[in-house]
DNA sequence: CGCTACGTTGAGAACAATCAACCCCGGTGG
DNA sequence: CCACCGGGGTTGATTGTTCTCAACGTAGCG
């Protein structure tokens, strides 16, 4: 009856079609459940789907609001939080394309979304989308492996925000973002940063001076090559390794 | 093919037979899945469990070991944790009666688990486990929303370990047992501590010393009641909501 | 060309960690 | 019976990592 009651989730490691890196993605393809279902399927759960822009900075959801749609995000970035009542906020994640942003089984989301860049989502209605998870048993499988890769991550960052030292968060960051970026281009040596020096300070638990602190630290000792504040380039990646310490 | 991918789950919301709290639930009980197949399929998957007893201290998973079988507890209490390679160590979480310990979809499990308290678990073999679920699609729908859970409740840990000072992250435990504890026996005035300071202290990034400090402020003010270490008498609710602060 | 947002760098403050006693209680053995 | 012992818990003083506050740089844009 409610099968659609995951809270932010990837599809970490879903098998890409070649051409799912270049192909325009809006519209017709819903990659995150590719390989879940029948090829048919597929194009069916896409006539439910509604394309929505999004400006950067604009909001998407409001935490406390009620959680009727379902979103997958078909190109741009988001940032997902949580607001304690006198205003202070968490970061909880970053999203990007081919992430999905559902609800957390009850029926109000418990996060609010907003975009980091230009955006487009693509919107399910959410009693189509249950009839057919119900109807298909491998989106079921699917929407659970997603929900078990988003909750080792959840952990991992439970380390990061316990354990871990300003430069060890930043490097164990970064890392993620080009493993993340290594699935969809297979490519591990550049990243550019959608988001601000701010907003990566609000999800590692930091401020904007300790995260440029952890740049220019790395950038100091030539692990980084900083075009800009958004390109980075990695010159050293085992060192990040070493730094961001085991898991990670 | 792997729908038995969850990380720890709690079957939180589960409709608990009156009966529950009092009866003896080693061997013939699957309480966290009662609900979501009929009763005679209920009684099949009892039949897959082996029960194991832990004493206090000893370990029933290494991270990184092999992620074969699954467990369910059904009396005494476990503390999950992960470490980096340092060792320093942080514990994302304490398991109850009725937790679910998994796996996150890869071979090996992210996280140790060692009992708290004297422990009897319940053992799957994976194989067979997984038939189950492929043969009863409310299994899957069933662990999805377990996952659901568990996903929020590690976003709000982030918001606890980010954001909130320490005696908020001490009134949020103390706040999550309260309610966990009214789910199983309707009794939100009192509660046995199952975990020492140091427990608590990993879990809530503190120290010892601080955790004390923060049950000492409360006790002071009025708002609990110590009787022994272990033993926490809940005096002023509303108060301790006011601190945890929101969401929570 | 100045505005504004973002980023970087520097000096002092704060919260919790660390270090160090001391207390309390249950268990053990003389 | 009681002294000893040890783990856990509490309390106090000092140290440290990051935050805070503040200033300066830089880049994009009207």
């Amino acid at each position: 009856m409610l099968p659609s009651i995951l809270a932010n989730v990837r599809p970490a490691f879903v098998p890409m079609p070649a051409d799912a890196q270049t192909a325009p993605t809006h519209g017709l393809r819903v990659l995150a459940f590719s390989g879940a279902v029948p090829k048919a399927s597929l194009e069916r759960l896409a006539l439910l789907m509604a394309p929505q822009q999004l400006a950067a900075g604009e909001t998407l959801i409001d935490e406390g609001e009620d959680a009727t749609p379902l979103f997958t995000i078909t190109s741009g970035s988001m940032k997902i939080y949580k607001l304690l009542s006198d205003g202070r906020r968490q970061i909880t994640g970053f999203l990007f394309r081919d992430d999905f942003l559902s609800l957390a089984f009850c029926d109000h989301y418990t996060y609010s979304a907003e975009a980091l860049t230009d955006t487009t989502v693509c919107r399910f209605p959410r009693h189509q989308f249950d009839r057919f998870v119900n109807t298909h048993p491998g989106m079921e499988r699917r929407l659970l492996r997603m929900a078990a890769n988003e909750l080792a991550a959840a952990q991992e960052q439970m380390v990061l925000l316990g354990r871990k030292m300003a430069p060890e968060r930043v490097a164990s960051f970064l890392l993620s973002l080009i493993r993340r970026q290594e699935h969809l281009s297979h490519d591990g040596t550049a990243i550019r940063l959608t988001m601000t020096r701010a907003h990566i300070a609000d999800y590692l638990v930091l401020t904007t001076e300790t995260v440029s602190r952890a740049f220019t630290g790395f950038r100091s000792a030539g692990y980084i090559e900083l075009d800009g504040a958004a390109l980075v380039r990695i010159r050293d990646r085992e060192e990040l390794d070493e730094i961001a310490e085991a898991a990670g």
